[in-house]
DNA sequence: TGTCAAGCCTCCCACTGTGGCAAGGTCAAG
DNA sequence: CTTGACCTTGCCACAGTGGGAGGCTTGACA
């Protein structure tokens, strides 16, 4: 029933240094400790883990996760509640979807209006060089997962 | 002709923080100084500056935008070679588009099913609870910016 | 029993890109 | 000469994840 948290992590698909950091940032409860300090798991954490697994892979955000997780322990909870919070987060996923396409049009057109042959002459780098305030979607970059939703922000560009 | 940090950063539409920035990271070559040590740009220098605001608009990163400076600068590159770099930015958004789709999909299929009301029973959170594997779209979070797109990288879960 | 590998521990650093703040120097206007 | 706007550098923060170093534990095997 005891794990360290090695097996914690292949039994939940969030990998050891993820459990330790959602410790550290209060997300999960600071595990038991044996007498050397191992960290010890049961079925029960590993259960919460799996529910951070899944809403990471929803795109849930550590403070949307921190929200669900009150709600999943909270067996009163209206369900309304939960609806709005997906809710809320599939109206983030929109609007990056849209930024990304807005992107993504914009690089199409102008992949498609450049012959890409050996000739230097080349309209992607021309309207890079001849800005035109914000062609495409705003906002910006990344890294590691996948969207970057929460802190909305579409950019400055204001001035 | 010659203007300070400030000027520049309007006359852009990068930050002066952001200038420095990419200063420091070798994007952006070293300014020219005043005896005082302020940095003084040309229009030459705002051109520059205005093609990689434009490149991270269009969801370029920093390194993608280091190649296409360098095509950029170089009258003789062939527009293949841009296109090229466009045309697999493309593919990186799209790989990006799919998966904050496939994550909105199931949001939406949970978002429906949940009645949303004042019952605590919430499929939304049963099926955060009651793990399968990988239901929507893999990779994660972000920040700033847009996408986060680079890395590639669409995870572990593997074990 | 000795030893070794694997696993755990804690810290710190990296990445992406951007903003904020602090302590200090500079410059131009009043 | 003072004031305020602007510049300088440097460090910290965010989100989330991985990597590694240096050191202790544990269990298996000879």
């Amino acid at each position: 029933m005891s794990m360290n948290i090695g097996e914690a992590a292949k039994a939940s698909g969030v990998s050891a240094k993820m459990i330790r950091h959602y410790e550290s940032v209060g997300l999960f409860p600071e595990a038991a400790r044996t007498e050397s300090g191992y960290r010890q798991y049961t079925g029960k954490e590993v259960s919460t883990l799996r529910f951070i697994r899944q809403s990471r892979d929803l795109g849930f955000s550590i403070e949307q996760i921190r929200a669900l997780l009150g709600l999943w322990q909270d067996r009163k909870r209206p369900s309304r509640q939960v609806r709005a919070l997906a809710q809320a987060h599939i109206e983030e996923l929109d609007a990056k979807l849209e930024e990304l396409h807005a992107m993504k049009a914009t690089l199409e057109h102008l992949v498609h209006c450049c012959h890409g042959d050996d000739r230097p002459d080349c309209p992607i780098i021309d309207n890079l060089a001849h800005e035109g305030s914000a062609p495409a979607g705003a906002s910006h970059h990344a890294h590691g997962r996948t969207a970057g939703l929460q802190p909305g922000r579409t950019r400055r560009r204001a001035a």
